[in-house]
DNA sequence: TTGTATGCGTTATCAT
DNA sequence: ATGATAACGCATACAA
């Protein structure tokens, strides 16, 4: 910027309120000034920039930080890129929040503070770990997908409704004995069960206590072992309805093991919606999962949580699911 | 610090010697220092610091935009998590990179000066594009996963070896109408194509054109289609070797709407090693590459060619794969 | 061993 | 409409 008002023959100050569209300079100045800072190929210093202004333009993502199902899982992955893809289009760059970095651990708080980070958005963790407590307890803005805090800004996806709808298709079908293997302790679990339980319940199914069955999200091996109890019942039920996609393939395997043929033996259901889903033969009817808004909406909320935190009010947004319906439900009769 | 330099009865300068565990200071003040500093919740500002060192401990990430296929690729999100975990450790922050922050849009070298990246991994995208060479002939640092440029650093999968060593596994059991399902042209794909010619005019396997067929990477539909005319051949292959192991569900599908079995009617082999491949029934046969290795070494040769600029020598690295033996292969007599 | 002074690149305030 | 100046938080060369 120096040497651009010295080549303009006026003063640096100038020169950074040109470059800012400050409208208290002169046009002709304003356009000679931008021409010679594009010849001179300058590049503003966002360092700098940010020293000054306590603004970096830069959001924190804190995933998860276990091995695995962090980027690995789909539904997340594409919130991610989806986010990434909407902070980019309003300004900001992305910057991943762990602990542990070079050696000095510092929290999840403390480490946004060093970056500087404007906001950030936080999915697939351990919400009740106190660190991300802290860090959604703090002053920098949050905003937290399927996961809700007081009075602090979530994205949710719809999974009361969406459950609902899945469910009521499968009882459409004509299936009235349907097992429901669920994943790991969330709130996200809890929705789905309760709505679950609450639409069996209002369709007149009765929901024996063996046809629910715990697993763990996106690990097929539960989902096998908990098919094989299923399976194994005297009194199967004729649908089975999956945590998410991918833990479908365990239990897939452990269909075929049986020598049991999806659809004609026995129906099943997938969550998500992931891409694999679609491609598997028959195609899995499923719940899509709009990762896409979710990650839309959240650097959305967050960027204008950032630029008006004055008027800005925490909500709660939720994105509506909609059931794919593949060939994995049979008609029953 | 200027808060801590009060304090403790010392200068701002003393208390970043102190902190920054410069020899030059007393034992006991750099202890009280410290002490001092962690009371009042001290934490330096990266911002300041960067500005003023030139380093600003944050590495680039350059991951394709297009939609899906950059984060979606399990190979990549794996090398991209590995890399993450290695940088984290050495004390580096991660970055994405992309044009078009916030309307005006830069190229990637500029977005890399604006944030100051102190390096810049490259993977998944198009290397011919003019922003990415632009990047690579540039002064930051660079190391590129799976393709070579002039005297820069890259880490590349063993395709060589790996293609060698499957198609070696494969006519071990018994193939010898061995079919190769490519994807898009790229400089891995032409090692693997080469690899797979080579391998067998050395067993003395002769390949009809017909054997080779064209497709996409992680893009299924395609290596269905390839499989669909692999399968009208009046002189069918016994074995079919896929893209990827992803891109194997497509040709999975195809094969069992004929009716066929795998392994006992035809056999296949994927690559990539993706979870996936080892939760599907059979077992898929594939070319396992070491994704948490190839990234961990990619963090670890860029923060060295950061840190010593002067003695460091840009270099190849191969990290080898190695053969998953799955059920997918059926033993020919 | 410690302190002083300076500057990194930028913006904001206030004066002209 | 433009400019001088200070300050953001930190690190370093040099002086003490």
């Amino acid at each position: 910027m120096k040497d651009i008002s010295k080549r303009c023959g006026v003063s640096p100050a100038t020169v950074s309120k040109a470059l800012n569209g400050s409208p208290d300079i002169g046009e002709e100045t304003a356009e000679n000034i931008r021409a010679v800072a594009r010849e001179m190929g300058y590049h503003p210093n966002a360092n700098a920039r940010a020293l000054k202004t306590k603004r970096s333009n830069n959001l924190g993502v804190l995933f998860i930080d276990k091995t695995q199902s962090g980027l690995a899982h789909e539904y997340f992955s594409s919130i991610l890129n989806s986010f990434k893809v909407e902070a980019e289009r309003l300004g900001f760059d992305i910057t991943f929040i762990s602990r542990n970095i070079g050696g000095t651990s510092m929290t999840y708080l403390e480490h946004c503070r060093y970056r500087h980070c404007d906001g950030v958005v936080i999915a697939s963790v351990d919400f009740y770990d106190p660190e991300v407590v802290e860090l959604v307890k703090s002053d920098i803005p949050t905003v937290t997908i399927d996961h809700v805090f007081d009075n602090r800004t979530a994205i949710l996806s719809d999974n009361i409704q969406s459950m609902h709808d899945l469910v009521k298709y499968v009882h459409s079908r004509g299936h009235r004995k349907i097992a429901f293997i669920h994943g790991e302790k969330t709130s996200v679990t809890q929705k789905r069960l309760a709505s679950f339980y609450k639409t069996c319940a209002e369709l007149g199914i009765s929901v024996p206590d063996e046809y629910v069955k715990p697993a763990i999200y996106h690990d097929p091996e539960s989902s096998a072992r908990a098919t094989r109890e299923l399976l194994a019942l005297n009194d199967r039920p004729t649908c089975i309805m999956y945590p998410d996609d991918y833990s479908f393939i365990g239990g897939m395997n452990e269909i075929e093991k049986c020598g049991l043929t999806i659809p004609d033996d026995i129906s099943v259901t997938g969550y998500d919606g992931i891409h694999l889903s679609q491609i598997l033969r028959p195609k899995l009817t499923t719940l899509f999962q709009d990762a896409v808004a979710i990650g839309r909406e959240a650097a959305a909320q967050l960027v204008e949580s950032i630029l008006s935190p004055k008027t800005f009010i925490p909500k709660q947004i939720v994105i509506p699911g909609r059931v794919i319906e593949g060939a994995s439900v049979k008609k029953l009769d």
